[in-house]
DNA sequence: CGAAGTACTGAACCGTGCTTCACTCCTTGA
DNA sequence: TCAAGGAGTGAAGCACGGTTCAGTACTTCG
């Protein structure tokens, strides 16, 4: 019954997506995930070492869709500088429509071993933005700079911008546009040539 | 005996900071405290109604101090940019001397009450920054930009740049001056005009 | 000197939430 | 049909850390 007993996990990682979307890390206690997911605490344990190991397998799922609907979107058409824009966009845009989420994802207090994970996440984010720099760099599209000092900047720019409207519940229609805006002269890009 | 009682009191906040800024968070229970202070578990109570308020004030005189030295450093000679490059230069050389600090105040995991703290202490910033943007843009130093949006994503940009020498210990010597180029270029400024 | 009051002590208390484990139930195979 | 074994249960156990409070020592004033 193989396929019954991942189902069982399966339905405790969702159950803890469900309940980190809707009320962040605090709804996702042990006892909280378990019931959610239509399971006793005990057999949270059948198939985890620890709440330790269940969240940051959820965390990783999570991060996992975001950065591969930020690659993807940064495979889209246009020039180098376009691609940079389409990452900050995509983020930004998702990380809106899941407030809750995002900021969970982002901000919100965790324990050690996720702290970790969640630096993880920074860090691949800044490494597709240091990638598509160092190839606009390289292309002479960018003015010269240290690639990682840019990308690290603009993942922590974006992600201030964002956790305000996130914890205040409400973003102005233009905080995205005005984030571009500021994305396309961090990097040095002519602004005439992106509105 | 008032003066004694206040010596007590300043006697705990005191040691709240030495073991945030050797400990972070973790070290500063009260229990560890009250050791460190050389006074009872209990007498924390006489003087603070808990726990929170205690941190709550420590963090309070902390960024009050850093704010102070933003702001002098900002009241400096030099044109209405060199007041935002002087914002960031004395924020970032000041965490990096005093890195575990600067990281228990950026980006440690706190609870609710002093997490609330960290928010005011990232608006005080973003106010300080936005201020002299506001004035620049009015002056045509800067071309036209939200300076709210600006203001919060340079407070971003120059923590997450921070947070990663930060944690990791160690900053290479120009994280700095590739931090101010950064800022340059995202304010809209000449960069020939401020090396 | 003695009584009253106050600063101070620190071990016990309590709430919270992760983890465990003795028990039940259900499926499986002879 | 009926043992056997594993899946599943959920209440009790446990660790951690903030908080409390009855007791002690010290200071002050009559």
């Amino acid at each position: 019954m193989q396929a019954r007993l991942d189902a069982q996990r399966e339905a405790l990682l969702a159950a803890a997506v469900a309940l980190l979307s809707e009320q962040g890390y605090a709804g996702c206690s042990v006892v909280g995930v378990a019931a959610r997911a239509g399971v006793s605490t005990g057999s949270v344990y059948r198939y985890f070492p620890g709440k330790a190991e269940l969240v940051v397998e959820v965390f990783r799922g999570l991060v996992g869709r975001e950065v591969q609907a930020v690659e993807q979107a940064a495979d889209g058409p246009g020039d180098l500088i376009d691609r940079v824009v389409a990452i900050v966009e995509t983020f930004a845009n998702r990380a809106l429509k899941a407030p809750r989420l995002a900021f969970a994802l982002l901000a919100e207090p965790v324990d050690a071993p996720v702290e970790a994970e969640r630096l993880v996440f920074r860090q691949v984010f800044q490494q597709a933005f240091a990638r598509h720099v160092t190839e606009a760099v390289k292309a002479g599209v960018l003015p010269p700079q240290e690639a990682a000092i840019t990308a690290a900047a603009l993942v922590g720019a974006v992600a201030e911008v964002l956790v305000g409207p996130l914890s205040a519940g409400v973003a102005s229609a233009d905080t995205v546009p005005n984030l571009v805006r500021f994305t396309l002269r961090a990097l040095g890009a002519d602004d005439a040539a992106h509105s």
